[in-house]
DNA sequence: ATAATTTATGAAACGCGTTTCAATGCAAGA
DNA sequence: TCTTGCATTGAAACGCGTTTCATAAATTAT
């Protein structure tokens, strides 16, 4: 195979003259220009990307860091980010984690060895003096409200729009809610129990922990939930569900169960994925092809750390 | 930073040997090795892993093309490509496509870059003869029928299988049978809706255009094949829809109009999803995450080009 | 005791494109 | 006519780890 050199010689030119026909750069005389390209299409040329990215100390590779990917939550996450890269000519990394940390910190590797050059997490485990750690080694941004730490950060905020949201379905006049989580660790599901927390205070409720149910993710979790529910005596008169999937699953379970829908209970979905629509799920927006975008473009513009927060969008439907 | 060559004149040896100590190489003598790992520990020493990439002409990056990353199939199949990658040290890199051909060539110029080890492509757009001309730069793997073909690939006999679930239906007593298919081009779509006009020509039944509904690729989809469902004077009595997404969303919107299942309509889905589990959709199992795995490991073994087909399962439940 | 291995170690070549810097030629402005 | 400046062009340095090959020393085998 033939490289830089070889063409030069077979045009009868220096590497650098090639090396400027190839990147389109200026003061090259149209006759060189052209017998560089005559020789480049007579090899077949093909340059070395490695060797692209060793000399410019770049890859053109953003990190992306997801738990699962079979999850249309961070499906669509990721759609955004590769839309924005694909026009910027970046293309993505994809670290699956299936929430372990090792994963997560071979990611946090990758950039340190300068194999991206950036990373987006979407959904962090490493605690955050973890992170930190890797802060010099090129841009992090993190999908969770990171205001006050030195990473940029596209998000929402969770407390906010839980308490929007607990506060809507008080006014419909219940008294009894209770939330689906994916997993009780992390930032949002920390600021979502904080707005829950408060907001029973505030509104002088009890706590009662059977009115969480963790390890919601897919629709098939709604099941579960269903079949912990229909197992309480004193159940709750509405969920706060942090995935549409979640929600779908526990509205079809419902119907089956001959729980009606708002009525015995009211849901309420989070994202505003088709299947809410589709089932008529009352839900909170949140546009996540939007952020996916937003978390690219801060990845690209590494040095400026910035935070933004993404407004959600209350959207009423049928199971309130 | 420190380079090899820093470590090198700080540990008072040659760069061979930190190369070697680095690398885990045997023929260190216990004392350099402990000198050459205090050095590195000094400086904070990360080797350049583009200088790596270019030395060893690898990259450990495979390349997947996906038309979507959102969609569940694709999304397990990414799951298990992904975690047969972790346990090799292989990291992926995302190429979506959109279905645009452009993006399809990227990938496959990627593999001619060298920026990646092998492509695997979960659906393909571009013609033959394009990908062709790339095989001999690196192994190109399909999840599609590629016997004959002089690249991989793990595939499921779409023709069979359809042909199974056709006459499981007649066997049913159906004979007006329609499908829903994502796209009408395809090697999958090809040989599905050959296997269809074999059925009808077999079993002496009539082609009729209205029983095929193309587009359908998300759970939303099942709503505009009901729509039209429903405008049909003479509409199939059972569907098989090749996604168990759509199933559920057909599912979904049949009871809401009142469109009985399976007495009105048999619906058969595919890939044998956790929705098709919750909401009892008998279906053909496709065992995606499997396929990834073996895809992966077949991009590995690039020189032997074999063709592993996948069995499908016919799951029965309460849809049909 | 001698030949045959095995262990250790480093110089140098290799993979290859980018970029800086110096040099030459030529044209426009003074 | 002489400077100033832009257009062209290439040599050489740079980014950096891997690997081959030659050499020397230490063992083991015969």
């Amino acid at each position: 195979m033939a490289n830089i050199k070889d063409i030069a010689k077979m045009a009868g030119v220096s590497v650098t003259t090639v090396s400027r026909v190839i990147n389109n750069y200026p003061y090259v005389s149209a006759e060189k220009a052209e017998a560089v390209r005559l020789a480049m299409k007579k090899c077949n040329y093909q340059r070395n990307i490695n060797a692209v990215h060793l000399s410019k100390g770049k890859t053109y590779l953003i990190g992306v860091v997801v738990p699962f990917s079979n999850h249309p939550y961070f499906g669509l996450l990721i759609e955004g980010i590769a839309n924005a890269a694909l026009k910027n000519n970046y293309k993505l990394v994809l670290i699956q984690t299936n929430y372990e940390k090792d994963k997560e910190i071979e990611a946090l590797t990758m950039l340190k060895d300068k194999q991206i050059d950036a990373l987006i997490v979407c959904s962090r485990i490493c605690e955050w003096s973890v992170m930190e750690d890797y802060i010099e080694y090129g841009p992090i941004i993190l999908c969770e409200d990171a205001r006050g730490k030195t990473v940029a950060s596209t998000f929402v905020d969770h407390y906010k729009s839980f308490t929007a949201a607990l506060n809507y379905l008080y006014q419909k006049g219940h008294t009894r809610i209770g939330y689906c989580i994916g997993r009780r660790s992390g930032t949002n599901s920390e600021q979502r129990d904080a707005a829950y927390k408060d907001f029973l205070e505030e509104n002088a409720l009890s706590y009662n922990s059977d009115f969480i149910f963790s390890g919601c993710f897919n629709f098939e979790d709604g099941e579960k939930v269903v079949a912990k529910l229909i197992q309480q005596k004193s159940r709750p008169t509405a969920l706060l569900v942090t995935s549409d999937q979640v929600a779908a699953g526990i509205l079809t379970c419902c119907k089956e169960q001959g729980i009606f829908i708002p009525e015995d209970l009211a849901i309420m979905g989070f994202d505003n994925q088709p299947i809410s629509q589709v089932m008529h799920i009352t839900t909170l927006e949140i546009p996540l092809v939007e952020v996916g975008k937003k978390l690219f473009h801060q990845a690209m513009d590494g040095e400026n750390v910035s935070h933004e927060e993404i407004p959600v969008k209350l959207i009423e439907r049928e199971t309130v």
